[in-house]
DNA sequence: TAAACATATGAACAATCATTCATATGAACA
DNA sequence: TGTTCATATGAATGATTGTTCATATGTTTA
């Protein structure tokens, strides 16, 4: 428990209030930072209206640039730059044939993960 | 199409390479701008680690907001700043007991979401 | 090879947001 | 009622980030 406050700065509460038991038993069961920093960048790409958009449309069809530009109504420069962050999120895959690259999504968690954020959104 | 650039600020491509078809149908399957506009609110507050750390110790045990903040290793303000943002987004319920303040999740679709994150995670 | 065009990217700016510090609130108990 | 203590909150600040504008890249076609 020691590890606890490291630097000092104890709360007052921490030696009266905290469940001792607790604490530690959720500390042992809590995963690694370093993977729930890795959950929140993820859901940091979610957290955007543009991208959101841009994710719900390739749900209906793959699409190039253009098209999704159009279907927004948002410059082709923005759809380019969120598309990089999708793309470095892994979140989407592309093809290209000719001067056109076609955009579509990358991964099959991305569904659950959207309709359980429609269901609570609904409640 | 007309009302797919507004603006005049039709982008070149919009004539050569804007697939008609595809833009319209997708245009017309996708939720409304203000459902996903929530989606994204919904993730934005999934995107810090803070919170993200808060949902995950509050998977294993209802605490208070002082074994919360034992827990993280922070203080008690910012713990309890970020608990009103997941009680704002009706993430998070809490329970009076005397002086202390127990909070729960109040939503079981997060646990699902969670888990999807955390699989996309690993591949 | 040169022009046209779909897409990508770098720099800059405005807006958003998490934490800190100081202080307020409200419940328990003497 | 007055003190103690767990929690809440307002203001300020530093950091992050989405969009725009200008320009670069790379493929096609004349």
């Amino acid at each position: 428990m020691a590890e606890i406050n490291k630097e000092n700065t104890v709360e007052k509460c921490s030696e009266e209030c905290v469940h001792g038991e607790i604490v530690e038993k959720v500390c042992s069961r809590i995963p690694d930072d370093e993977i729930l920093y890795d959950v929140a960048e993820l859901f940091k790409v979610f957290g955007d209206s543009t991208r959101v958009r841009i994710i719900c449309a390739l749900f209906e069809s793959e699409m190039c640039v253009c098209d999704i530009a159009a279907v927004l109504n948002m410059t082709q420069s923005a759809i380019s730059h969120q598309l990089r962050v999708l793309k470095q999120a892994r979140l989407v895959k592309y093809r290209r044939e000719g001067k056109t690259v076609y955009y579509s999504l990358a991964d099959k968690h991305i569904q659950t993960i959207f309709n359980q954020a429609f269901e609570h959104i609904m409640e």
